[in-house]
DNA sequence: CATAGTATTTACTCAGCGGTATAGATATCG
DNA sequence: CGATATCTATACCGCTGAGTAAATACTATG
């Protein structure tokens, strides 16, 4: 709740300060948005609505995103660029290429329980428009593609025994989505 | 595509045969729904291209069923209806606990593949009316019942070591449920 | 101060969709 | 045949929600 430390009590801000408090409110947007799309599907929510939790109207949402589709995607793309970040650090740590899938696998785990993650789980690509959906896919192939690295790498150090590395990332990345999917059964019940 | 054999091929139908015809469009339209439901979900499918894709017009939809949340409440409940059917067909069959529970959760899966079946997965109850989210819960519950006292009887006969029967059954069904939404995987890709 | 740019609101348009009224077609029954 | 019920389509109503135009307040900058 208190403000930054670098930025003396002043109702004048910098230009700097200003594009960091407009990121900032781009920010919340996108929160309130993820949370309301996880809660009751996309959809089912209306921009009006999130704006609304927010105390704003829907013409600001406008101000910071071009329009819904792009709300959308920009939650999802939040979520992947956590996963590849996390991806990328695994790849730069020491140790076995094990000790790396782990590492990974860990915070990918991690990450599927944050509102933007859950998202990406929650997000079938026919959701999104078509020019949406190519940068999305993009995004995961690369995801998929260091996560493969990774467990090659263990393979060739030896700590890894996997007969086909495509079909264990699969697995693996698979295990996980569905895993990440298992919060859905406080929401559904025991059945 | 051939006849029912105990209906002469005449054009004039009794009142029993015509009640069949209503149920068997009824289903139809329930059939054409749940397959875009699991496709496009609830609310981005419209009744016009449910009643479309069966190449007739939205009212044809209003004749047979209420409203557009009877038809998704209808979907859930045949998906429903055959997993409680396979829950007492279970209970009745020889063998221990064991066998019986493995008969069932064989069955489960199966269903689970199955249109309804993956409705009932992938419907939330708050997309539900209210009324609807009542019966819905306790169809449920109904079957979390059924399936705990055949745990209990393997239990009982020793065929089967759980420490909380209820926690075994949610976690079974949990399980279940999960590999139920795995298909899912192939539409969203390995991430 | 004046001017330009930013943030936000009010008020609006427009399309799509849930739902209905109505009428016509077809079939059943007395 | 005449009366009644069932089925389906056309045409419509009303609302909600995405997206926009324009006006207003505020802020920075020359």
């Amino acid at each position: 709740m208190s403000l930054d430390p670098e930025i003396p009590s002043s109702p004048f801000r910098s230009s700097q300060e200003r594009q960091k408090e407009r990121s900032l409110k781009r920010h919340a947007v996108l929160q309130a948005a993820v949370r309301m799309f996880n809660e009751r599907g996309f959809h089912a929510t209306s921009l009006d609505e999130v704006a609304a939790s927010l105390g704003v109207t829907k013409p600001v949402i406008y101000h910071y995103l071009g329009n819904k589709d792009q709300v959308l995607f920009e939650c999802v793309r939040l979520g992947l660029t956590q996963i590849r970040e996390a991806a990328v650090a695994a790849r730069g740590q020491e140790g076995t290429g094990l000790d790396r899938l782990k590492a990974f696998l860990r915070r990918y785990a991690e990450i599927n329980m944050d509102d933007f993650g859950r998202c990406v789980i929650r997000t079938g690509d026919e959701t999104l428009s078509p020019e949406s959906r190519r940068e999305f896919r993009a995004l995961k192939g690369e995801i998929d593609r260091e996560m493969r690295e990774v467990i090659a790498e263990g393979v060739a150090d030896g700590s890894i025994h996997a007969p086909d590395v495509r079909l264990t990332a699969f697995t693996l990345a698979g295990t996980f989505w569905v895993i990440g999917s298992y919060h859905n059964i406080f929401r559904v019940g025991s059945i």
